[in-house]
DNA sequence: GCAAATATTCAAAGCGCTTTGGTAATGATT
DNA sequence: AATCATTACCAAAGCGCTTTGAATATTTGC
């Protein structure tokens, strides 16, 4: 079924066909009434790429995904951001475009998504501090909104970030006040700004305390389970060892707890820990009592804001950037306690 | 820059410029060059949606997700297995569309892929017992490929799946072989197909044992951390408990380990799990010596095959179903050991 | 009752590509 | 030298939609 025979069976011309369908206002109340009743009886629908081959909107959102070329990891936290992204864009009619590329074929797919116009608009993800995509992004004039941001280079973009920095001080500043001296950062690639905002955060609780962070102490790396638990083992194993850890991620704190665990050592009495939780809808932080104490922020809601900004912006047409900066929620858990004697 | 001006600028007609750059033969070796080199030098790439509208191909394949209404789960492996198929895709110039829907949503969402012919063909997720997706699919006359299989109905159809009824009833097996007399099954909801099969294996191997499986010792519900750790928790309190348990992911292993280290147990020693492991990336089953024992199988490999499966029906225009059954390799790890006294 | 204004409808062009059905030029065959 | 293939190219139609610009029908104003 298409315009034409619709019209056809309608004994209208495909113009007044059209524009009953997409509501606009020179159509008289009853030809769109019984054109709407045709097209819901023969099942009509619009085929989307004539569509937006004539209006020259896609009507599509790009998502690329990089995999990690050394450790063909894909990171977890993007099922929940792709759903949070998906229930938006179905929401307003449009479609999700995904490429799983390796890193190194990132730019080239950025490339060939706006050249050959598939999309109306990028979102970003896993930005390092110094991002290229910025700038080649901004150079190819496709909208897109970051999921995180950069430090250095240009900044002056649109993004819906956490505050890394300020949660995982806070983070650290709370287990001073329970009486903890030494502390262990278990992190992701430093590369990645939002670990590099995060230890940043960590190291600055330290100063204002007085405190020296440990080199040894700060660990960085792919944020697996294997990870969390060597290094959580390997900093236990010290002559002296931290007390409390902070750890990037649920993945990770899953192996930090199991090297815990490992060491005969009881989590939230003999050793704290404080997690980011990202909110996985499959990994939920204990039922009603949060396992690990944590700074929760829902990467599944952080999706829903990237893809409505994005959205708005292409809807604008607008080019002044924007901004969202989330606070995390530091939620107490039984993963925390006061420093042992 | 489109074909129009390329070739004008070229002095060529859009039909020879067209033609070099889809290795037509019927252009000469020289004008293909020198095409070629023009279209690299101008960075032009065919608009996807003009290409398509003209070939009836979109050149893409859809991927639609459900998400449980009630409980609003992301399943996690759907992150590996998309990796994997994009990898597929990406190599073979499709694009991968994808739809996040609520369940109750799946089949208006499968009815506007076809009638608005956004996709070549579809993938089909997390199969029920049952499933009306088949039958839909099928009368809307779009080519498929389903990552797992149906029991009951039409059972005509593409499919790549795991040989889930003979791992389970391997695992099984080998626990009675170490002299574990009562096992504990922490399976997903049953109505997935996989979780019925998987339960069915279970109780095979009772039965050729002489053995009876114990209702209460088989749960069965959405495959979280909690999930796992409120099953083996309770089944643990059992005036007579199992001393092994088969649990359907790492997932859920995780909260099992952590019910089991939470009673003072130790897994491997005082009892023993045998798991199923997607070899999830971020997930690994320890480094060199599995934490789990374990029946394997990359969903991540899955996702390639089922990928590659649909663009090869699709390209053969052929409808004799296909199909590909993975067997899982039952490797090792230390959760399991003979059972105790 | 007639011009002007407004409300409806339509034919045709255009979006950027592929493909059909040619033509012109070259080389091979008798 | 005339005929036939073959090679290399092209003009124009068509994919299914939107949108421009024009035409026709219906009201309204005086």
């Amino acid at each position: 079924m298409n315009l034409k025979k619709l019209s056809k069976i309608l004994g209208l011309s495909q113009t007044t066909v059209s524009r009953a369908l997409n509501n606009y206002p020179e159509v008289s109340e009853a030809t769109r009434e019984r054109v709407k009743a045709a097209a819901a009886q023969h099942n009509y629908r619009a085929n989307i790429r004539a569509k937006s081959l004539a209006t020259g909107r896609s009507m599509a959102i790009g998502h690329v995904i990089p995999i990690s070329t050394r450790h063909e990891i894909v990171n977890p936290i993007f099922a929940d951001f792709i759903a949070g992204a998906g229930e938006i864009y179905s929401r307003n009619h449009h479609d999700m475009l995904l490429s799983v590329v390796p890193d190194i074929d990132e730019e080239r797919t950025y490339r060939e998504l706006a050249a050959k116009a598939s999309v109306d608009g990028v979102i970003v993800h896993g930005p390092r501090q110094n991002d290229p995509r910025i700038a080649l992004l901004k150079s190819l004039g496709i909208p897109f909104v970051v999921h995180g941001r950069t430090s250095d280079g240009d900044t002056d973009y649109s993004w819906v970030d956490v505050n890394n920095r300020r949660s995982f001080e806070r983070a650290a500043n709370f287990l001073f006040d329970l009486g903890h001296i030494r502390l262990g950062l278990i992190n992701g690639l430093e590369f990645m700004d939002f670990a590099k905002r995060r230890k940043d955060g960590f190291l600055a609780a330290h100063k204002t305390r007085g405190l020296h962070a440990h080199p040894v102490f700060m660990a960085t790396g792919e944020m697996t389970e294997g990870f969390g638990y060597n290094k959580a083992q390997s900093m236990l194993g010290d002559p002296n060892p931290p007390t409390a850890f902070i750890v990037s991620s649920m993945i990770m704190a899953i192996g930090v707890r199991r090297a815990i665990s490992d060491a005969q050592l009881k989590m939230g009495r003999d050793i704290s820990v404080i997690i980011h939780d990202d909110a996985l809808s499959y990994l939920p932080n204990g039922a009603d009592i949060p396992i690990f104490t944590a700074t929760k922020s829902s990467v599944h809601e952080a999706g829903k804001l990237c893809a409505q900004m994005l959205l708005d912006i292409i809807d604008a047409g607008d080019q002044t950037p924007r901004h969202t900066l989330l606070e995390t929620d530091l939620t107490l858990g039984e993963s925390t306690g006061p420093a042992p004697k």
